[in-house]
DNA sequence: GAGAGGGTAGTCAAGTTTGACTACATGCCG
DNA sequence: CGGCATGTAGTCAAACTTGACTACCCTCTC
């Protein structure tokens, strides 16, 4: 599961009805062109793609306000909305180390429920811990792991990894259950969009030092 | 960097010429079709284009004795061997949260001489540190945390996930400056590929539970 | 008032990845 | 002996990703 469909489809599902530039600028302001590949070629192609699986329903609309080309709109379907809630659940339960999934899943954590969430959270940690110990059984040959050599050093990294994973889940279920932020149904929602017009104070520019490529 | 071509040179590498299948069995044993996208379109594309890219030369050879189509054999050159180390060098330093190259850089770590393994790793910690210091410094607005909202526990998550690795790179720094494993240069090297024949302990078969995909 | 600069909105070709598919040979079983 | 499974080696179209590019309009400055 690549995180660009996640990203593109919640955020058109935030402002219900949106077109590709805007969810840029949206993907843009939560960083997302830094640790995702939200690039304008993959958004646009993922917009068109789920317009084509009838998850989003393009819409021509008179040239911008602002100059430039003639924009599309794409509104959120009801098969959009379930394939989103899919996706979140999915990319919250399933260990797949995959920085980008995880953080857009925790983006759109808050749409959920928050038993749900929590629920989900447990079932993910359930799958790490499963996922570790068929790691230590299955590639440690019975000779000891001696005999992996440096190898065995793969497998101790997947478990830090793991392990490390499992405890940072372990305390945003503390944190969930000790009734931080605002959940799906409980009022007031944290919106994480950009007003039309709204400045971007996270705009592309600097990278950080130690970036990926 | 995807890690393919990290795999697919080094796999040659370690044969000083081998065919696609050859390669293919070996990504297997290693257990690449796992955690990386070492599947076979890939290799084989991969090899293409390294070979155009003069880093392998392509050798037409007869039908193998055991069936099946006949096969292209590969031979690093001097430039690929070249390109392979530096492969190696730049996965090894730069965090770029990767699990498939960081893994097959692991896998390859002990083609250097021990002391630049040492090295990088040292040099590794330093970027994470530095990615580590430029997200609390950037992501965190002057009014506190709170602003961020549920949106702060993906910097949470970034943070933890950091820290883990580099706890780690610092762990495996200490058995290398600790004398295990056997490095470039010093005497018999780990021979990770398959003898001509042998059979696959690992061979494709059973997903762990909670893999991804 | 010409033109430089910047924001808006999106396209495109080239490259990469995916996963299903082909084609051939051998071994085995009844 | 027919046929089916298995192993060997690789191809292919479709999907996805990349990053540079177009084209338009507004604002500011000289």
């Amino acid at each position: 599961m690549s995180a660009i469909r996640l990203l593109v489809l919640g955020a058109v599902r935030q402002h219900g009805r949106a077109h590709g530039y805007q969810v840029r600028n949206d993907l843009e302001y939560w960083g997302a062109h830094e640790w995702s590949n939200a690039k304008p070629g993959s958004i646009y192609h993922a917009l068109k793609q789920m317009a084509k699986q009838g998850l989003l329903i393009e819409h021509e609309t008179a040239p911008s306000t602002a100059g430039g080309p003639p924009r599309t709109e794409y509104e959120i379907t009801e098969a959009g909305t379930e394939e989103c809630f899919r996706l979140v659940r999915e990319a919250l339960t399933s260990y797949d180390q995959k920085m980008d999934v995880k953080s857009a899943a925790i983006g759109f954590i808050v749409e959920l429920p928050r038993a749900e969430a929590v629920a989900l959270l447990k079932e993910r940690i359930r799958g790490i811990e499963a996922w570790r110990s068929s790691v230590t059984e299955h590639y440690v040959p019975e000779d000891g792991p001696e005999q992996l050599g440096h190898i065995g050093e793969i497998m101790n990294l997947w478990i830090h990894t793991a392990d490390a994973e499992a405890e940072w889940t372990q305390g945003l279920i503390g944190r969930i259950e000790g009734g931080a932020y605002t959940f799906g149904g409980e009022g007031e929602p944290f919106v994480g969009v950009l007003a039309e017009g709204a400045e971007n104070p996270y705009a592309t520019g600097e990278r950080h030092p130690g970036d990926a490529r």
